[in-house]
RNA sequence: GACCGGGUAGCUCAGCUGGUAGAGCAACGGACUUUUAAUCCGUAGGCCGCGGGUUCGAGACCCGCCCCGGUCACCA
C-alpha cells in the first residue's frame, strides 16, 4: 500500500509514533535482555512469592481503564497478561502505556501474580517499546471459549502477508514447527544409519529424474540454458557410483505446473540412496522411519486425521500395483489392449483419452480407479515398466520393475525402486522417453548421457526412495492444502 | 485451461425486486486503579476489484478484464 493510501488507522499510528519521539523514547529499540519467556513466566508464579520477570513480545490484547491497563503479551512460546497501573510504572511511563497499540511489542519488568479472576499475570514495573507497530495487525478478538472474532481469514491475505498470519496464529505457527520436526526426525533417522547428507545442483542443464516439465532459466556468462531441478534423483545415484555409499538431501524440486491444493511450483522432497540395498530393503527402511516418527510424535501409531483414522502400524498393507487395478478396476494389465483401457476411462469421464500414449493409459487407469482408495499406509508394488524409466526390471517378470509407491489418505508420498544400474538398459529406456517426447510427452525424460556414463563405471545395486515432505506435514498436520505447510506459497504477484 | 463461488470500512461480514452505503470489532475524543470478546457516552472512517453498457437512477442488472478460493484437468 503507498504512502498515499495510508489509512486513518495507520495515521493515528504515525501520529503516536511522533509523540513517542517528542517523549524522548525510541520507537524502534535495539534489543532487550528477556530472564522468562511468558510460558516461563506463567510457570514461575508460586502463591507465596512474586517472581520478577523481563519479557519481551507482542500486545495482542489491550484494554484501557483510565489510570489501569490491562493487556495480553504474546511471544514464540504463550501469551501472558499485563497489568499496568499509572502509579507503578509512573506518569513517564504511563504516557506510553497510553500510546501503546495492539501489534506494538513491548519488554516489560514486574513480577508475576494472580488477579482475582484467577489469571497469572506479569504486574508490570517499567515498560519499554521495542517497536512500533505502524499497521494494525488483523487479529481477532478472542471469547471465554477461544474463539477468534474478526480474525484475518481470509486465504489470500493469509498467504500473501505470511508475516501477518503467524503474527496472529499460534496455531499456524504450530505447523511450521512440526514441520521442522518432520525433518529434523528425518535427519536423525538417516544420520544414525550412516546417511550422509550431500548438496546436489539445483541449476540443471539437463533435468531429469522424474516427468515434469521445468522452469527454464539462463546463464550470462557462460551463455547457456539451465533448468531448476525437479528432482535430485541423477546426481544423487552418481554420488553412489562415487563410492557414497549411502546419501540424501532435502530440498526444493522444482515443477512448472498448476497450483492447486496438492501442488506448489516448489516444493520439498527427501530422496535417499543406499548402495547394496533393494526396493525391499527400501519399504521396511521408510516403512520403520515413518512409523517411528508418527510414534515419536504423538505416542501411538494410529492417528486421527480429516474425520478418519490412519494406522502407521508396520507393516503396512503390501500389494502389487496389476493386483490393485484387477481389484478395483476389473482391468488385467497383460490382456487389456489400449481401446480397453480408453472405455475404461471414459466410463469415469477422464477426458481426452484418445490423444493418450499407452503408457499414458496405463498411468490414468491407476489413478482414476485405484488411487483414490488407497486411504491407509499402503506400499504399491511392480509397477509396469512402461511407466518406470529409472528402476530394475522386476526378477522374474520383465514387463514390471521393482518400484513401490507408498500412498496415504489416496495421495502418492513416496515412489522408490530398486534403481536400474545396467548403463545399455538406461540407454534404451531414456530412449523410449525420447520417443514419447517426439510424439508430444512434454514431461517425457530427457535423455542424459553424462548419467549414462556414470553409470557405465558401475553404480552398485542401490534401492533409492524420494518422499513428498510437503504432503507428510499435509498429513501429520491434518492440513487440507499444501499451502497451509508452505511459509510462502507460490501466489500471481501482486 | 474449464466450471462454480467470492472481491463492500483496518478486520469479519450484511446490503431485499435497481431508489440517500450499513453492523460488530478495530480507530479517534471523553469517563473508568483487578479487566479479559471490559463497559458507558460521543466522533470519524468507503474508487462497493477495474473498465464499459443498460437505466431518470447501478454495490445490485448486462458485457469484458483482474485477483482469490473450491472443483475438475495436468502433476507429486
Amino acid at each position: 500500500m503507498s504512502v498515499e493510501t495510508r489509512s486513518f488507522v495507520e495515521e493515528a499510528r504515525r501520529e503516536k509514533l511522533r509523540q513517542i519521539s517528542a517523549l524522548g523514547l525510541s520507537p524502534f529499540a535495539y534489543g532487550y535482555h528477556r530472564t522468562h519467556t511468558a510460558r516461563e513466566a506463567l510457570a514461575a508464579f508460586r502463591p507465596d512469592s512474586s517472581p520478577v520477570v523481563r519479557i519481551a513480545g507482542r500486545l495482542v490484547s489491550l484494554r484501557g481503564h483510565g489510570k489501569t491497563t490491562f493487556a495480553h503479551l504474546a511471544d514464540a512460546s504463550d501469551k501472558i497478561q499485563l497489568y499496568f497501573r499509572a502509579d507503578e510504572v509512573g506518569s513517564a511511563g504511563y504516557e506510553l502505556v497510553k500510546l501503546l497499540d495492539l501489534g506494538d511489542l513491548v519488554g516489560v519488568r514486574g513480577e508475576v501474580f494472580q488477579t482475582k479472576t484467577g489469571e497469572t499475570t506479569v504486574r508490570v514495573r517499567e515498560v519499554e517499546l521495542l517497536t512500533k507497530a505502524l499497521r494494525p495487525p488483523p487479529i481477532g478478538k478472542e471469547d471465554a471459549e477461544g474463539e477468534q472474532h474478526g480474525a484475518l481469514r481470509d486465504p489470500e491475505q493469509r498467504y500473501r502477508r505470511r508475516y501477518a498470519d503467524l503474527a496472529v496464529h499460534p496455531k499456524v505457527r504450530e505447523v511450521f514447527a512440526l514441520r521442522a520436526r518432520v525433518v529434523a526426525h528425518i535427519r536423525r533417522f538417516l544420520d544414525a544409519r550412516g546417511y550422509l547428507e550431500v548438496e546436489t545442483p539445483v541449476l540443471q542443464p539437463l533435468y531429469g529424474g522424474a516427468m515434469a516439465r521445468p522452469f527454464t532459466t539462463h546463464h550470462h556468462t557462460l551463455d547457456a540454458t539451465f533448468y531448476l531441478r525437479i528432482a535430485t534423483e541423477l546426481y544423487l545415484k552418481r554420488c553412489i557410483v562415487g563410492g557414497m555409499e549411502r546419501v540424501y538431501e532435502i530440498g526444493k524440486d522444482f515443477r512448472n505446473e498448476g497450483i492447486d491444493r496438492l501442488h506448489n511450483p516448489e516444493f520439498t522432497m527427501l530422496e535417499f540412496y543406499e548402495a547394496y540395498a533393494d526396493y525391499q530393503d527400501v519399504m521396511n527402511l521408510i516403512e520403520e522411519m515413518l512409523a517411528g516418527m508418527v510414534h515419536e510424535f504423538y505416542g501411538t501409531h494410529a492417528i486421527e486425521r480429516f474425520g478418519k483414522s490412519f494406522d502407521f502400524s508396520p507393516p503396512w498393507r503390501r500389494v502389487t500395483w496389476t493386483d490393485l487395478l484387477r481389484e478395483h478396476a476389473g482391468i488385467e494389465l497383460r490382456t487389456a489392449d489400449d481401446p480397453t483401457l480408453r472405455r475404461a476411462l471414459e466410463r469415469r469421464a477422464v477426458a481426452d483419452t484418445a490423444a493418450m500414449p499407452r503408457t499414458r493409459l496405463i498411468d490414468e487407469s491407476f489413478k482414476t480407479y485405484v488411487e483414490p482408495n488407497l486411504e491407509q499406509p499402503t506400499l504399491v508394488t511392480d509397477y509396469p515398466i512402461e511407466i518406470s524409466p529409472l528402476a530394475k526390471p522386476k526378477r522374474g517378470d520383465l514387463t514390471l520393475t521393482e518400484r513401490f509407491e507408498l500412498f496415504v489418505h489416496g495421495r502418492e508420498l513416496a515412489n522408490a525402486f530398486s534403481e536400474l544400474n545396467d548403463p545399455d538398459d538406461q540407454r534404451r529406456r531414456f530412449e523410449a522417453q525420447h520417443a514419447a517426447r517426439a510424439a508430444g510427452d512434454e514431461e517425457a525424460q530427457q535423455l542424459d548421457e553424462d548419467y549414462i556414463r556414470a553409470l557405465e563405471y558401475g553404480m552398485p545395486p542401490t534401492g533409492g526412495l524420494g518422499l513428498g515432505i510437503d504432503r507428510l506435514v499435509m498429513i501429520l498436520a491434518g492440513e487440507p492444502s499444501i499451502r497451509d505447510v508452505i511459509l510462502f506459497p507460490m501466489l500471481r504477484p501482486e
